[in-house]
Order: structure tokens, then sequence, then C-alpha cells
RNA sequence: GUGGCUAUAGCUCAGUUGGUUAGAGCACCGGAUUGUGGUUCCGGGGGUCGGGGGUUCGAGUCCCCUUAGCCACCCCA
């Protein structure tokens, strides 16, 4: 009569998230949502099917951007979102008379890519964004700076460090080589020049791009300079007088660096490296990475720029706007991998035991009232012995167990043991909201 | 999508040139400890060796396919 059974199983690149797991990513999202808030950036949702013709843009390139597409039951050619900035450049086009500009947004939300999987890079991920559109302002980009800052902050980094370019440096530097068409296919080989070294990079420029040998050396050289960002701009300089994109890339640079320096930020957190160029054709400004100082390996886990105009395959409304993602499942595994995921599965941080089940509604209606009180309280279901309980409660990483057997009810009095300092105390019943807020350590 | 490495208990891994009933640590459950976890001691459950096919007297071990993980390319959070 049994019929066979389902092997329980998850799609390649799709995988289940334990409560640990999610405890923490409840905390980071949490976490993005204030930062993003007292920036002034306003939250929006959009589908997580479209129309492929709006996800694929004009290139249609589906082969790049790796998407999940298929034809819907009314045979509409559909896709899987695989970003939050084309969906927030149709939304922009969509809905500019609502929003108004200039307008900042953040979204939360998963996107799919149909990529082949490895450490750090999933099928199902969950990206946050945050953009500033309808500006050219420089402030707009030294916020969003200040933003990544304090978001790896608040989440409880203190080792990272965050890379800064500006494509106007290198656009600036290539029209004084007649380089401008060249631009993408450069960018892409200097981009890679932490992970393939300087032999590499040059051996690609001068196969893929029409820039003859000492060009590639001298645009290589410049980029690979070493030191502070004033040395290194003071480098540039020369390079780029009489390149209105150049001198401009200059000064904007600068003009970050002035707010970073007196915005108090540690020494080496933002520097500026002149070889990250970020492979996407769209950025025109600003270029932002982001990496853990103890595991740069797992690559960037917040990323983005400055681009001239968001949604120009949808409007003819030019909408420049400056922004960046936090990739937070990327950070998940860097902090798991790092250790620092607790390994507590419980949001709760008291246990009321049921010591004498015929007692039933005093625990009930003790747990109701710390809960009123705005604690989290979770009594313990099954009739067990207290050492089983006590037990589940390590388990699960509870900080605080609350007790009562028949010397308490007859005292009118609770035992609160706390499980982290084994600290045990007898508390008047009139006095244990009070005492167990106290006990609570703030986490 | 292309190429490479890997898959043994919930987890981390042993398992000799193919040869009896596949092991350990941790985790889990029970007991020592019928009002107290985390330490200690004792005991227990749990594996068709990822799945399918083949070679062989005999396959965890060799071959093919498949699924998944990891790495490189590509791209990117």
């Amino acid at each position: 009569m049994n019929s066979p059974l389902i092997s329980p199983r998850v799609l390649k690149g799709f995988r289940d998230t334990l409560p640990n797991m999610m405890l923490a990513r409840e905390a980071i999202l949490e976490t993005a949502r204030r930062v993003y808030r007292t920036y002034g950036y306003t939250p929006i949702d959009t589908p997580a099917l479209e129309y492929s013709e709006i996800l694929l843009g004009k290139g249609g390139e589906e082969t790049d951007k790796q998407m999940f597409r298929f034809a819907d039951q009314g045979e509409r050619d559909v896709a899987m979102r695989f970003d939050l900035t084309i969906p927030f450049a149709r939304f922009a086009a969509q809905h500019l008379q609502e929003i108004g500009s200039p307008f900042r947004r953040y979204h939360m939300a998963t996107v799919w890519r149909a990529e082949k999987p490895q450490k750090g890079r999933f099928r199902e991920f969950m990206q946050c964004d945050f953009d500033t559109i309808g500006t050219d302002s420089n402030a707009a980009d030294i916020e969003t700076l200040l933003v990544i800052n304090d978001l790896l902050e608040a989440i409880g980094f203190e080792r990272f460090t965050i890379r800064i370019n500006n494509r106007l440096l290198l656009s600036g530097l290539l029209d004084q080589f007649g380089l401008e068409d060249q631009a993408t296919g450069l960018l892409r080989a200097l981009d890679k020049l932490a992970k393939i070294g300087p032999e590499k990079v040059l051996a690609e420029m001068t196969e893929r791009t029409t820039a003859r040998p000492e060009q590639a050396e001298r645009i290589l050289a410049l980029c690979r300079a070493q030191g502070t960002p004033e040395e290194l701009l003071a480098e540039v300089e020369p390079q780029l007088t009489g390149s209105p994109r150049g001198e401009e890339g200059l000064a904007r640079v600068r003009e970050l660096f002035a707010v970073v320096q007196s915005a108090g930020l540690p020494a080496g957190r933002v520097t500026l490296d002149l070889s990250i160029a970020r492979g996407l054709d769209y950025y025109t400004g600003t270029i932002y990475e982001t990496f853990l100082d103890d595991l740069p390996g797992i690559g960037s886990v917040c990323s983005g720029g400055r681009y001239d105009d968001l949604a120009g395959l949808f409007t003819k409304q030019r909408l420049p706007g400056v922004g960046a993602s936090l990739g937070l499942d990327r950070l998940l595994a860097a902090m798991e991998e790092l250790g620092q995921i607790e390994s507590a599965s419980t949001p709760a941080p008291v246990l009321m035991t049921v010591f004498d089940a015929s007692r039933i509604n005093d625990y009930l209606l003790t747990a109701r009232r710390l809960r009123n009180a705005g604690l989290c309280v979770e009594l313990f279901a099954d009739e067990k012995a207290i050492g089983k309980q006590f037990k589940y409660a390590d388990r699960r990483g509870f900080q605080l167990v609350v007790i009562a057997g028949p010397d308490e009810f007859a005292a009118g009095s609770w035992q609160v043991k706390d499980l982290v300092t084994g600290d045990q105390s007898t508390v008047a019943d009139a006095d244990l909201v009070t005492f167990v807020q106290q006990a609570i350590r703030p986490s």
C-alpha cells in the first residue's frame, strides 16, 4: 500500500535556510532597512516575473544575463528578474509622475540567475539595492559611499575596505589616446588585474582591443600605481589636463575623499583603486566595491556606481543616478565562513518551563504577562522531565529559563535561571516582569 | 554554457593492490542524576557507501551515464 517516497531535494544553486541562518538574515535586513531609511531612501517593490523584453533590454543578450526564461500559461515570453536595477528602470519610467525626481528608493528582494553556482554564488539570492535617481550631484555619490560604510558598520563589520574609482578618470585617459570606443574591452581587462596579474591584463588589452602595446602599458601603469588617494590623483592629473571628462572626474574624486577625511572614517577604510572598473558598461562615474579584509576571496559584498541614464530603454526622460547593492546571501556565506553566525535557533530569549502540568494555566498566563511587556517567551509544550526542558533550552540558545514547582507556587514566587552565567534567583510573582526585563542581555 | 576535482551516518572524515557483518569524532536519543542544562562516565539508534547501469567469482574501491557540491573560464552580489 506504500506509495514510493519522493526524495526530498532542491534544485542546483537553490537552498533551504535553517533558523540560525534565517535569524542572521533577518537581522541584516532589519539593519539595512534602518540605515537606508536614515538617509531618506524609501521602499518599493516590483514583480518577480516580467516580460522578457523588459528584462533583456535592447541588446537581448540573454546569454550574458543568464535569465530563467520561459513561456507562461498564456504563451507570454516571461523571465525571472536577475537584478533589481532593470526592474527599477522600468518602474521609474512608468511611475515618474507619481514618484517625482530626484527619487531615492531601497529594494530588498530575491533575484534569480541561471549561472553555474559556486561558493557565495547562487541561483537564487537576495539583493538589498539602494539608488538615488534624477540627479548628477556629487553629493549623491558621496552619500552612497557613506551608506555603504554605515551599513557594513551597522551589521557589525570593522575590517572592510571600500574601493572607489571613477570612470571619468579612465574615460579622460582614453580620450587622450583616442581609444574612447575601446573603453568596454579595456575596462573589462583592467577589472581582472587583481585576479590574473598585469601580464595577462596587458595581453588581453592588446588582443581584444585596438590599443597599441605602449598605450596599454601606459594605461596599466597608471592604474597599478600605489599610494594615497592624493598621491594617485596627483600622478594621473597631468595625463588628464585638457580632457573635460578627466578633469571632472578628478574634481569629483577629490571632493569625495575630502568628505571621507572630515567624516572621520577609519584610515584605509576607503581607498582609491584605479584598476577597478566593474565589467558593466552602464557605469559612467563613481564606482564602488566593498571587500571584507578577512575574506577578500569571496568577492565584493556591496557594489555599485553612477550611471548616466537609468531608464533610457523605457523613456526619453533622462534619469541619471547612483546606487549600490548589498549582496545579502554572499555576505551571509562570508559570515558563516568567518564563524560569525550564531548557532542559536530561537528568536526568544526566555523559556517558560512546565514543571507541573496541572498548573498549566499559571504557566500560560505568566508567559503571556511577560509577552505583554514586550518580551519573547516560548512555553515548553511537552510534559517532560524538567532536565529535558533545560536541555532543550540550552540547545536552542535560550538565555533565561523560568521555573515554578509546588514550592514556588506555595510561596508565590518563580525561579529564574540564566543559562549563560548559571545564576539562579528566586523572584516574587509581582516582580517577575521587571526582573526578567533587566536580566535580558541586550543583543 | 565550456573544462577540471569531488560525493561514505545529521556534520567533519577514515576505509590498504577490488576480498568476511563499512568505522571514528562530533551531533542525536536513553541511563548514572524521579526540582536544573552546558562538564564527566556508560549505553543506544542511525549508512541499499548520492542515484542508475556495466566489468568481475566478488565493487565503497574499476568503467560509463546521471544528480549535486567545489574550482577555473565567463560573468557577477
